[in-house]
DNA sequence: CTGAAAGCGCTAACAA
DNA sequence: TTGTTAGCGCTTTCAG
């Protein structure tokens, strides 16, 4: 197979303990014969073992990303964000979709430890299921970071201020005049889509308008689940006059659905999304939306997660990383095409 | 730490190497002592090191998957079919963004091979660049397959028949009627971009249609590009009837651009996308597309890895896998709104 | 069927 | 400054 640390050594007349120095740049190695070494390295094209140097010293300089799934736009930002942050510090990333099922993403984090990443950063699934595979991870003081809150872990984390994002999206569909307000949320096990929910409430409350639970309707994460709540909004008796949806997937779902009854965006119904894919300014009418910095938080996540691997405190208090939404604001309530053209080309 | 081999071996009483025959489940461990063992590793939990099993084995059970962006709809769902076959044979995946960098191509190689991942899947960047590193996996009969063809290197290769599919889309343009049709091309370093051009030509030349060079758009492959190319079109002095574009993003954009300046579609332009993505059939004009199987891509792709992996025969002939596309088509090419809203809901 | 011994390729005290 | 000596945790002949 390949050259080994030996072979360098026996190349150079000098002991393996010498060219390991070298190859970690360790201060005292003789600048003479560090040189030699690396002649040799560079002669032979010698690459190290990452294998045996993580047996040896007991890191791998793996880190786990564990999402639901790696298709959605928002999480493959998120994927982006990691990889990039961990690359620079010659981390390399693992992944692993649990494809929304809770028992794979039990059996990855399993499969992870034993490959001894250095680290993980979990995107965890539902509210309501067993988390004991978590407990357990911070009971080990295996380093982790969380995408999402479990209710009950107190652990680092890093996500979007949905709350906010939800709230500001609400008061502007107000602003602008809309009293009859609907909520297409999330998935029900999804935390954010509870938070969402209370950030449209909070926003109508305040505005003294009266909550009406029919204008709640369960959704989902798709373009599909968005369409079929499109359906149900368009069967209402009063129609709203604007709808806030759990992701920019499901307001272009909606819009579909409500254009193909004759409904006119905006002028009947202004619509909200929440993320901010890119594909959002381009569409034919182009989605108002709640931008999450999702490659950021990929960034703030494996940032701190690095940090937990380099310093290893035990008991430190846990880090809450809230990143800020921004409320782009376009032609599905109501802003000229020019104007959104114009930022389409900027 | 945790457990090691030998303290579980110490608590059944027998060597390592026994414990070691009862892991890798070796036939010739007497029943009652794997029954006593197997009580012993469960009792404690005990999980065995990958690591030091990946430098004794020589094989670490991971494989590197290298794409431009996986942030890319296209590449994330190749991605998720890459991680889903490797998984099923407990390899796990270990992923490189070279965001459009040769370099950092280069790079992810190398650090990739240190860690001894047991073969890659590769998406080499452009035509034009060196690919020397490509050619030396190659030498070192270093297990790898290409999502992308590269001039002058015989390797095994997965990818979707892009000529074929260009082809046929723009021979559908042709057959409702349209002959002025333009073609919206990738990026030039991208090899799928030529195919692409030449199903284009060919199905125009078939049709006794004259190729136009100013219906040649050089696009690339984001929303942007394609919103730039709608503003060419829009220029032209006699605005073609059809347009097939590089890819879903690109034909999104050019719509864009088009309805921006009153364009009817398809009355006034017909628009072909390609990849079919799942947001072309919500867009408030259905999207004609042609759909590649991209997670099928990655499942191909990683099984036949793995097959090279395990059968590491020498010098076999490198395998090239072509799956076929399907053309989508919908209202972007006059399918009534009802008929793409059935299947919508199917 | 089981165990002893050697080794995978590297790091890390500790001596020299 | 360099080399010696032990490992890291597991697999794998090869005897017994």
């Amino acid at each position: 197979m390949s050259m080994t640390i030996s072979d360098i050594a026996k190349m150079a007349g000098v002991s393996r303990a010498t060219v390991s120095g070298v190859l970690n740049n360790n201060p005292n190695v003789g600048k003479k014969t560090k040189l030699r070494v690396l002649a040799i390295i560079e002669k032979y094209n010698y690459k190290p073992n990452e294998v045996a140097r993580a047996l040896a010293r007991r890191q791998t300089g793996l880190i786990g990303l564990l999402v639901k799934d790696i298709s959605n736009p928002l999480y493959s930002q998120i994927a982006l964000g990691v990889e990039d942050a961990c690359g620079k510090e010659g981390y390399s990333v693992i992944m692993g979709n649990s494809q929304k099922d809770h028992d794979r993403q039990i059996a990855n984090i399993g499969l992870l430890k034993r490959r001894r990443v250095d680290g993980l950063i979990i995107f965890p699934l539902q509210k309501g299921v067993d988390h004991s595979h978590i407990r357990e991870l911070k009971k080990e003081a295996y380093p982790f970071v969380l995408l999402a809150e479990i209710p009950g872990i107190e652990a680092d984390l890093v996500r979007a201020d949905d709350e906010n994002g939800a709230f500001e999206a609400t008061r502007h569909l107000i602003q602008i005049g809309r009293r009859n307000i609907a909520c297409v949320t999330g998935p029900v096990s999804a935390m954010a889509s509870d938070r969402r929910l209370d950030g449209y409430q909070n926003a109508l409350v305040q505005a003294n308008i009266k909550l009406r639970s029919e204008y709640v309707i369960r959704g989902g994460w798709r373009y599909e689940h968005g369409y079929h709540a499109g359906k149900k909004v368009i069967r209402m008796k009063t129609l709203p006059e604007g709808v806030l949806c759990y992701n920019d997937s499901v307001a272009i779902g909606l819009i579909r659905a409500l254009v193909e009854h004759g409904c006119r965006i905006p002028d009947d119904v202004a619509v909200i999304g929440f993320d901010g894919a890119p594909v959002t300014s381009f569409l034919q009418t182009a989605l108002t939306t709640v931008a999450q910095p999702a490659q950021e938080i990929g960034v703030k996540a494996a940032e701190l997660l690095l940090k937990r691997i380099t310093n290893k405190d035990d008991n430190v208090i846990p880090e809450k990383i809230f990143l800020e939404t921004k409320l782009i604001v376009r032609e599905t309530c109501g802003v000229q095409a020019a104007k959104t053209h114009e930022s389409v080309l900027k």
